[in-house]
Order: structure tokens, then C-alpha cells, then sequence
DNA sequence: CGCGCTATTGACACTTTGCCAATAGTCTCG
DNA sequence: CGAGACTATTGGCAAAGTGTCAATAGCGCG
């Protein structure tokens, strides 16, 4: 399991497996900088190919970008054990508890992209995001034991962002303590949803 | 007023005047499209000057990028009547209601720039969207009535992210009504700005 | 009317990107 | 066990884009 450990000159892999390695040589150098900071030639040089392999693999040098950044964002499966016998607020606590602690260990890059990334003005980035958030949504639905229902979920990919962003301000600008931000997000979570439509 | 309408060749302009038609012309073309899609060229070819130009008034590409950014993105200010004399719940719903006309109106770009952008890897543009969702932040505050406190805002600013995200699944996604947002966001307002620490 | 100041230009050099033919591992079959 | 085929990988090429700089030209002032 000591992939790039010795990193002998020119091995050949299996072009899935290259894809991979790629993407995992890859990643902490456009987590760290901004895409357009980072050539093609460098991103080679940390995997540890030719240039040219990159574009015959991914394309576009973008499109490793989007393709890091779709790995990246995921929020971490749940490992969450049944809640199904807790009452409705106990499960979403429980539930915002784990996100909290998700976010504290890996969840740097997954906190750091919030809802809309339209500013770059890239479609298909945005797709990316969308699709994290509607797997968060869908991840949280389950943890708390609620039906998958469209309606559900397009409000619960609204409190992504929110997620995100008191995760923001608690991690990173320090403005608010971990307890406050559980009881907000257990709040909101339940907010939404539990009101009912009023159509 | 008829700034770039027959574009005469070759005009002098104060450097200030430069600046902000260079800004205007070129507004269109970064809130349609990717910023790496725009080259100077055509910067330059919309605001009918030369390439040169750009980099003299604002350094870089990315630079003009940003300043176009940092005006569009602003939420515009608020022109709500006193509302002293009503219920906190009242002001709260009234507020949530203007954000919500507000980015039906004009707040495409507004709510299109959501939360962290640090997906692009730009620290720069992050504190633009930060100054920015503070602005809103501080606008907010004010429309329903609240002292400036530092806390609050930290709060307030978390929600602008999910104001935005509310609205997009309102206007774009349309999986949500204008109603259901309302409800939502002023709840979830009047408990960002109610619920006391547990410290 | 001529002079100086400076906004503006156009060309140049450098970097980067994506493409393509050539190269060299690895696997299979006789 | 060796030869051939398949294809992952390379290195160099051409086009595009960006930023810099000396030269140009509009505008105000004496």
C-alpha cells in the first residue's frame, strides 16, 4: 500500500488504477492553492508522470480539478448505529453531533465549498457541488431515520450550506463554541423538517 | 449616461472614470460566464480598450475579476420602513420578506455567490465573499431592528449562506415556494438571533 | 501656440496548455 | 522460452494567453 512510497521511474498501470493515483497525488496540491496557481507541469511532477498523461486521462487540466474536487467535498459516510428507538430530536442531535465531529477531523475541504459555486462561474463545478449536497442530504436523511422524499431533501440540501457555514464560523473564525453550533444546526435541522407545508 | 454607446475610438478618461467603466463593460461577460473562459482579449474588446490597459489599471486578470465580483455580489441596501413598532416576529418576517423580493428582483449574482469559495482556492475572493455575507450580515441586523453585536453577527452571517441556498432551490431548482422559504427563513432567523448561549 | 504630463496603445517575451507521433513496458501465444 | 502485438507512457511541438514596457497621442496650462 505504499504507493508512491520510492516512486521507481516509469512504472505502468492499469489506466484505472493510474487514474487514481493521479487524483490522490494530486489532490493536497489543489487543496492548498488556487486552481489557476497550479501548471499542468507541476501537477505532473507530484504524481510523477509526463505532462501529456494528464490531458490523455482527464482532457482538460479543469477537468482533474472537478474530478479531485467531486472526491474531495463527499461528505465521510455515516457509521451512525441505529437511532431508530431515540425520539426525533434526540436523532437529529445525535446526528448533527457525528456531522460536527466529521467536519472537525476530515472535513476540512468538505466545509470549505458552500452552496453555490457559481462565482466561478463553471457549470459544471457547480453540478459537483450540487451533487455533494444532495448526497449530504440524502446521508442525513437516513441518519435520522427519515424518508427519502424529494421534498425533504431539497430542504435539507439547503441546510448544507448552512452546515457548512456554522462550521465555518466555528473552525475556522472561532466565533462560535462547538455547543452553540450543535444547538443552532439540531434546531434548524428539526425546523425544517418537521414544518409542515402551508400550501 | 450613454457611456459605451457608440464607443468613439481612443478616449482619454480620468483613471477613476477608466476604472469603473472598465468594470461595467466587463460585468456581463464574468457573471455569464467561467472566468477562465474570458480572456483579456475580450475584456479588453468589451470595455474598447487595449489588452494593456487591464493590467495597468487593475494588475491582473484575476484581480479585475475580483473587483467585479466585490460589487455584484453585495446585497443591496435596505429601503424597509421603520419597523420599531411591531413584534420581533413581525420585523423578522418583514426583513426575510424584502431579502426574498430583493433576490427575486435583482439578487441573481447575489445569490448565486454562496458561503466559502474556497473551492476556487482563492483566499482573495474569499474575503470578498466574506466581506460580503458580513455586509448582508450587518444589513440584516439593522433592517429588524438588533444592536450590532459582534456575536450576532457571526450568527447572522452563518444564515446568510443558507438564505442564499433557501433561495436557490426557490428560484432555480423550484423545489421550493415563495411561501415555504419565507417560513422557513424567518424561523429560522428569529432562532439565530434568539436562542440564548449555553455557555 | 507650444510644451509637458499622463492616459493609452501595440508589440514583445514568457508561460502554459493540449496534441500527437514515437517509445517502451507487459502480456499472450506458438 | 522467445517473438510479436497491444497499449500505457513519454517528450517535443504549435497555438493561445498573460503581463510588461517603451512609444504614442490626447488634454490642460502657461
Amino acid at each position: 500500500m505504499t504507493s508512491s512510497a520510492t516512486a521507481p521511474a516509469r512504472s505502468r498501470l492499469e489506466p484505472d488504477a493510474r487514474r487514481r493515483q493521479i487524483i490522490e497525488a494530486v489532490r493536497p496540491l489543489y487543496l492548498a492553492r488556487p486552481f489557476n496557481d497550479v501548471s499542468t507541469a507541476e501537477l505532473a511532477s507530484a504524481a510523477g508522470v509526463a505532462r501529456g498523461l494528464i490531458n490523455h486521462y482527464f482532457g482538460s487540466k479543469r477537468d482533474l480539478f472537478i474530478e479531485v474536487m467531486r472526491s474531495s467535498i463527499r461528505m465521510p459516510e455515516s457509521e451512525l448505529p441505529d437511532l431508530s428507538h431515540l425520539p426525533l430530536p434526540e436523532r437529529v442531535r445525535l446526528t448533527m453531533d457525528w456531522i460536527l465531529q466529521a467536519a472537525e477531523t476530515y472535513g476540512q475541504a468538505w466545509v470549505s465549498v458552500s452552496g453555490a459555486a457559481n462565482l466561478h462561474g463553471d457549470s459544471d463545478l457547480q453540478v459537483v457541488v450540487d451533487e455533494a449536497d444532495d448526497h449530504a442530504a440524502r446521508l442525513t436523511l437516513d441518519a435520522i431515520g427519515l424518508p427519502d422524499d424529494p421534498h425533504l431533501r431539497a430542504r435539507l440540501r439547503a441546510t448544507a450550506a448552512l452546515v457548512k457555514s456554522v462550521c465555518r464560523e466555528w473552525l475556522q473564525r472561532e466565533t462560535l463554541t462547538r455547543d452553540e453550533a450543535l444547538d443552532l444546526l439540531t434546531d434548524t435541522v428539526l425546523l425544517f423538517v418537521t414544518k409542515e407545508k402551508t400550501s
